[in-house]
DNA sequence: TTACTAACATGATAAATGTCATGTTTTTTT
DNA sequence: AAAAAAACATGACATTTATCATGTTAGTAA
């Protein structure tokens, strides 16, 4: 176990805008002493695919990335975490193992919440439950939208808007425009469902353009109106 | 509006093994009084992708599609639906619009329950709660699972999985082995995630090869091993 | 029945994308 | 710093899949 500050839920800033924004004091108190906090440098993973869960994970800092190994091993990514977003809560309500596995893709801070004390949470807050079942709700659509796409959308579509969601999702450099977020070409390749060389492809042919800009891992959103027009969305 | 036999949840049999499975007698005949019952010709919508739900669809008997038309106007469909499934409750939790259309696939009869009569049942009946979580936690695994095939698996092995499939969710006649569904052949394409031809030319090869018959709108699953093996699912 | 339309089928071809090979650069480890 | 490993890049090519064209069959309407 690695040496760090462990936060309390009390002061815990990812904590409002979490599903935990309106607990009583009691029930933060009673959060705060049964959760264990961890941390895990970048490339660790926090649970695997097919394992049964001990409790509902809980980014205090940090990015994560959920993701599912096809039958042939490569990794495909199904969506990204940060600060202030639940993982594992999937399997704990349907009662079954994971069905992805999560690890981190940048040194974080990730709290487990017992499952007793998630379920317990679920029967006696209805806040908590109506948060989870809009959660779910907005991850179900987004799936979804997510299916189409993958079965309509050419590559390089798929990889405008991928770039569009990194800049929106983590956030981006308001001087030089890059985003705020690094990740290997791999990783980009394995969110748009695409092999990596042509991923790194499409990338460089978008930097020829002059769309984005391409210095090592950093990247540099140019013209974020030509990402729109090639992610061909609304129409 | 035509006429027909409106249904009672009360013998609605379908029911049965519905989230409204455990209704208290009151519930139930209040349910039953403020449902409406619509019948639905082969072919005709339930709802539209981006309208607001005016309540909750529940099929009495038949059978539907869920969709959505992506970018180009083609329809990808996300997942069938029989009787005892309801339809719409993601759009009704996440207080969005719908984000999928339904069609009817069979004739098919449909009861809605206003929005407000499930809101209603979700506060006051924490198994409906749960029932529906559940079921949003199943979908979205369902639905991140369709994402790594689409991604990751040739059409072939979508193919393979998608008559699979229709064989387990829809059954089949013990007798000639032909499953108890009948879908067009873009209708398969629609659900595999592929191009019509290109689903109509594996059909045939699967026929030559003995795997599969097909007899106009009937087919017949002759080879269920092979078929598995082709789908390359369990590795 | 005939005519018409939609669905099915198949060939030819093009386009998109994956795979393999190889070299370079960057990052990490020793 | 040197060595090793990982990530990035790019060309050549193979494979998969879509598209277009055209014909047949089956189902539906006149």
């Amino acid at each position: 176990m690695r040496k760090f500050q462990a936060p309390s839920c009390e002061s815990c800033k990812a904590r409002l805008d979490s599903v935990f924004c309106k607990l009583t004091e009691q029930e933060l108190t009673d959060l705060s002493i049964q959760k264990h906090c961890n941390f895990f440098v970048k490339g660790e993973t926090i649970f695997n695919e097919g394992n049964f869960p001990s409790g509902l994970y809980c980014i205090n800092n940090g990015r994560v990335k959920i993701y599912q190994n096809g039958s042939d091993g490569k990794e495909q990514i199904l969506r990204l975490a940060k600060e202030g977003d639940i993982l594992g809560y999937r399997a704990l309500i349907s009662g079954e193992t994971y069905s992805a596995s999560a690890s981190v893709i940048e040194d974080s801070k990730v709290c487990l919440i017992p499952k007793e004390v998630f379920y317990h949470l679920l029967t006696s807050n209805s806040d908590i439950t109506t948060k989870v079942m809009k959660l779910l709700a907005t991850e179900l659509r987004d799936a979804e939208n997510k299916i189409t796409d993958l079965a309509q959308k050419p590559v390089i579509e798929r990889l405008a808007e991928t770039l569009l969601m990194l800049k929106e999702y983590y956030g981006y450099n308001k001087e030089d425009t890059s985003l705020n977020i690094t990740v290997s070409r791999e990783e980009i390749a394995n969110i748009v469902g695409t092999a990596t060389e042509t991923a790194i492809r499409l990338l460089s042919d978008m930097k020829k353009q002059g769309i984005i800009d391409l210095d090592g891992k950093k990247i540099k959103i140019l013209k974020s109106d030509a990402l729109i027009k090639l992610a061909n969305l609304y129409d």
